[in-house]
DNA sequence: CTTTACAAGGGGAAAATTCCCCTTTTTAAG
DNA sequence: CTTAAAAAGGGGAATTTTCCCCTTGTAAAG
């Protein structure tokens, strides 16, 4: 008997091509390939058969990976899902862990290892790859570098084109307290300039633009 | 007699499932699968059998898309390479073709357009997805509003932690200079302070981080 | 109780950025 | 030929950012 599985990629050269190697495993079926969160949840909310795993791609238009776990968070919190995907960046394997995904692929994952995923979130639930397992073990360590709540505030306003004078009267605030915080934020960040904040911001996404 | 096809992709999953879904096609036949431009050359530097077409990812480790079309054009200018990949960023198409990039293919491509793609450069030598038509339409009235040769090389530097005088010395100019670039970029972007400036090549991808 | 973290703030000044007024030379287009 | 663009540069100074030295008060944890 089958394991069926659901494929989630807007790429659908990628997905056509997956789902042609899936069902040349044994054991395997794509039951189908959808390009966003929003054909999934339509997809669940007809009547068709339901799949062991879902596939899922992060970086996808109408509804992403992120928003697709929500909703399977709050519709079906059981439902076995892997993401498949190129986005290493760590903020965003916690986040889709947190959601309940059952285990992180990189897409640079050769066919053996992919199936050996596979079988083991059928097996146990959970499957983590060399890459993650380093992300999670080391996301406790970076929590102590988290910024406060003015901070984060500060810092969003830090990534445009106002003065710190400026700043300072958004915040009702005296703009030594604002030098107090740019200092703050260099020390964490290692910075030595606005641009280096601005470019640490940008770059881990702490901010987006 | 089947049209000889290498894939070269870092993406493994991508690369043998595509390499399975290819050899499905009929007179078609995947000849290798390998992972960046540098196994590449070692393939074209042993007598293997020289493919019809090179289906090349741009984004890979240790030799990437555009330094692998600028090996191309220099030792085998007729080999027919078609850019097969997730970047639509106008000025990494731009590169390509300029490279003699056959075509421009983008992962959410479907499978039958992909056949077609490839039957058309071998027939035709060329061939443009509507996207990609797009970017070649507009890029001659892009290039009014472009940056010169130095100012994109001031830009670069800008979204650093260098200081002005820093990025003088880098450039071999004198701080007057500089300063003359900056007013130009901002008159340019409308910018009023460097971190508009930064902002803006991040947000428009003229510059990557 | 002490210590730490967070929030808010001060004095003073050096360094960097921005601004405002220009210049000359070379090259390419009309 | 003229004009515009690109490249390189200058004097001078105001504004902003960065730096270095601190402070007090509150809340939470040990």
């Amino acid at each position: 008997m089958s394991e069926k599985i659901l494929v989630v990629d807007d790429h659908i050269l990628f997905s056509q091509s997956l789902k042609g190697l899936i069902n040349s495993l044994q054991d395997f079926e794509v039951l189908d390939v959808l390009k966003n969160g929003q054909e999934l949840v339509t997809y669940y909310e007809s009547n068709k058969i339901k799949p062991d795993i879902v596939l899922l791609d992060i970086r996808m238009p109408v509804m992403d990976g992120i928003e697709t776990m929500e909703w399977f968070k709050e519709n079906f919190p059981d439902q076995k899902v892997l993401a498949l995907t190129m986005e290493h960046e760590e903020e965003t394997i916690i986040k889709m862990l947190k959601l309940g995904c059952r285990g992180y692929l990189l897409k640079d994952i050769d066919p053996d290892e992919f199936r050996y995923a596979m079988e083991t979130v059928l097996q146990s639930g959970y499957y983590y790859s060399n890459e993650v397992a380093e992300v999670i073990l080391h996301s406790e360590d970076k929590r102590k570098d988290q910024f406060t709540k003015r901070e984060l505030e500060f810092l969003h306003l830090v990534c445009s084109e106002r003065t710190y004078k400026e700043i300072a009267g958004e915040m009702n605030l005296s703009p030594k307290t604002i030098d107090g915080y740019r200092e703050q934020l260099f020390a964490k960040l290692n910075a030595k300039s606005r641009t280096g904040v601005v470019l640490y911001a940008i770059k881990n996404k702490v901010v987006s633009i």
